[in-house]
RNA sequence: GCUUCCAUAGCUCAGUAGGUAGAGUGCUACCUUGGUAAGGUAGAGGUCACGGGUUCAAUUCCCGUUGGAAGCUCCA
């Protein structure tokens, strides 16, 4: 332990080694709440840190392993907006700043939102403030006087009023521009080298539509140009893997006005893929014991008011069908028709667990400003199981649906495990309405799917709010093209809907037991798993995913006969061929055809037809020689059965 | 749903400081029968998203609707 003295007189002790980021933090959570104003003395050394007088932690460094050092400069890059927007719009009030994943924005309220002139002149003021490298300097101040150095700042202010009693008031000056902040910074605005505004857009004060909408701008900056370079040529690339994009260019799916906002027609080669899918996923549920279903898309209102769905789920469900005697509406989730299914006939504890598969399509009236392609639709089929197990049943079944999903994901498609984090999605206990009032059970349910992660081994992140309302999830997240976050499979543990819909199965003891509902999802849906595989493979989609597997180029009109008897063989093997007949130039045909990423090009002369070749070209390796169309017949059948399509 | 921006040929986009439009690509025909990433010529294609308004005149300016984009809110 090495002694820290303050200069209030306190001491602090600290463990060998720590970094002066440490000490900081230490002080600063409280551990020596009274000491604002600190100086160290101790022996404690790290470059990248310095502390200041006034705890003032600087940050010397901006690398990919050091957050605490981006996050300061992306931090201090922000009061450098805001001071210019200051400048700039005199009358604009500040609101939040923070640093994000990627860069840094600042929310203003200002009585015009930025045009792309204002943000461009934005962007000038900044590159000026940084070239006056003004010094940043930190200060703490009671409340009282806190409150008075920002009255002219009505968020601010707010800001300050919800800080708790006893909390540290911090603010960081940097010539005439003050802003409450907890820090840390760089020392000064000129250890930022190059700043771009990205994009401005609405957002709403803390977070909520019952809040004003301020003007938020984004914007990333760099201590080298190179580095903003390299960025924006990430941004670029993502923007060349869109689902959207790709969906367009390969005929994968379309839209259309007359048909509506979120709901994606499946063109030939989407619905090829999607079919493949749907088969494939289905034949590992029968190998694992599943049984399928088919129920229907439409049910009574009486339906979900028995499963909760119209209390706690009825804004996003579209609206009631009144007819004469009755009330229909078009389902949002299969489980309550699936309880249904379950409650049909008597079940016994030896029957457990019993697995209810369906592709179902579900229709959910998504806001009109978040549907996106196929990632968010308004109508989707979801890849749903509910299996209804016994309460001793439910550690190895999670622990089997959550094998499955890495089969699926790892094993079958390859995804590196980087593309996914697990997130345990559980109830904000604050939020009533939104959740099934059951405290106990919400206990339960959540430290099991808990446990079940930590023996597993699984890396996981735990998220209040995002349960469903009838009980908590595992949740794969993945980060799509466009920075989106959103979830593909998911593992549900339910004690709510068995007990609404009076479900059980006999026990040993001849008794009545209430089961456990498991629900999962392995694709999501097959609409967003869509999306997730075109921007994941970019749009060269594993051999036995391809709409087209093979293309078959005839360079002379005569060759086409050969060709075509190439592709009737082919067909009748389930190959999925199309022979490219244009009177068009060879060159051209693969250029058009490794363009759609087709896998495997068949060019075909006179040569060829002669000695009843194929000359082959793969999508990957380019040329790869000649071969008999027996063994092409034979390898290719081979690259696909490995996926039992 | 909210804030901002956008909508011109099948696709990608240019253009008109208000006088009804153009390129590339694709499509069709003809010439060319060509061996591993673009052969040539010609032709067809648009009520400039839809509905109002201002104007002698609107694709262009204004309002609304629909659809799209970024972000916010919400979510598989």
């Amino acid at each position: 332990m090495i002694k820290i003295t303050l200069k209030d007189g306190s001491n602090l002790d600290i463990e060998q080694g720590s970094t002066i980021l440490q000490v900081a933090k230490k002080i600063s959570e409280g551990l020596a709440r009274n000491a604002t104003c600190g100086e160290v003395n101790g022996e404690i050394k790290d470059l990248r840190y310095e502390l200041h007088e006034n705890c003032n932690l600087v940050i010397h460094t901006f690398q990919e392993d050091d957050l605490e050092g981006k996050k300061a400069y992306w931090h201090t890059s922000s009061h450098i907006m805001a001071q210019a927007v200051k400048r700039l719009f005199p009358n604009a009030k500040i609101a939040i700043g923070p640093s994000i994943d990627e860069g840094f924005y600042y929310d203003f309220d200002v009585e015009k939102p930025f045009t792309d002139e204002d943000k461009a002149k934005i962007e000038e003021e900044m590159k000026k403030i940084i070239k006056e490298n003004l010094e940043i300097k930190r200060f703490s101040l009671p409340r009282k006087d806190a409150l008075k150095l920002m009255e002219n700042e009505p968020y601010k202010i707010e800001l300050i009023k919800d800080l708790p009693e006893g909390e540290e008031i911090s603010f960081y000056e940097q010539g005439n521009f003050t802003d409450l902040c907890a820090g840390p910074h760089v020392e000064s605005t000129g250890k930022i080298k190059t700043i771009k505004i990205l994009s401005s857009s609405g957002a709403y004060w803390r977070g909520s539509e019952k809040n004003k909408m301020l003007q938020r701008i984004y914007a990333i900056s760099f201590p080298k140009a190179s580095m903003l370079e390299d960025y924006l040529n990430l941004l670029e690339e993502a923007k060349q893997r869109d689902h959207r994009k790709i969906g367009k260019e390969q005929e994968i799916f379309m839209t259309h006005p007359l048909v509506g906002s979120g709901l994606p027609m499946y063109l030939p080669n989407g619905a090829t893929i999607r079919r493949i899918l749907e088969r494939y996923i289905q034949d590992k549920e029968i190998e694992l014991g599943y049984e399928h279903v088919y129920t229907p898309s439409l049910a009574n209102v009486e339906l979900y008011k028995t499963s909760g769905h119209w209390e706690h789920y009825k804004e996003d469900m579209f609206p009631v069908m009144k007819m004469e005697n009755e009330e229909m509406v078009l389902r949002p989730m299969n489980c309550p028709h699936h309880m249904l299914v379950y409650k049909n006939k008597l079940h016994s504890y030896r029957d457990l667990p019993i697995k209810i598969g369906e592709l179902a399509n579900d229709f959910r009236y998504e806001a009109s400003g978040s549907v996106c392609g196929l990632e968010r639709v308004r109508q989707m089929c979801q890849n749903d199981a509910h299996l209804f197990v016994r309460p001793d049943q439910i550690k190895e079944e999670v622990g089997k649906v959550l094998n499955l999903i890495f089969e699926v994901y790892q094993k079958d498609f390859g995804f590196p495990s980087s593309a996914f984090s697990f997130r345990l999605s559980l109830r904000d206990k604050n939020n009533k309405e939104k959740y099934i009032d059951n405290d106990k059970m919400w206990e339960t349910a959540e430290s099991q799917l808990r446990e079940i992660l930590k023996q597993l081994k699984i890396d996981f992140y735990e998220a209040e709010g995002e349960a469903a309302f009838y009980g908590p999830k595992i949740d794969i997240q993945i980060k799509t093209a466009l920075n989106h976050d959103i979830t593909i499979p998911t593992c549900q543990l339910d004690f709510a809907l068995p007990e609404r819909f009076d479900l059980s199965f006999i026990g040993e003891d001849g008794k009545e037991h209430r089961p456990v509902v498991i629900h999962r999802a392995i694709l999501g849906s097959s609409d967003r798993f869509i999306s997730f595989l075109i921007e994941e493979t970019k749009g060269a989609f594993p051999l036995w995913l391809c709409p087209t597997q093979v293309k078959i180029l005839p360079i002379t009109d005569n060759q086409h006969e050969y060709a075509n008897k190439i592709k009737n063989q082919f067909t009748k093997k389930r190959i999925r061929v199309v022979v490219d007949d244009r009177n068009e130039k060879t060159g051209y045909k693969i250029r058009e055809a490794q363009l759609e990423k087709i896998p495997y090009m068949l060019i075909v002369g006179p040569k060829e037809v002669d000695e009843n070749l194929v000359s082959i070209r793969s999508r990957e390796d380019g040329d790869i020689g000649t071969m008999s169309i027996e063994q092409f017949e034979e390898k290719i059948l081979n690259e696909i059965d490995t996926k039992k399509n």
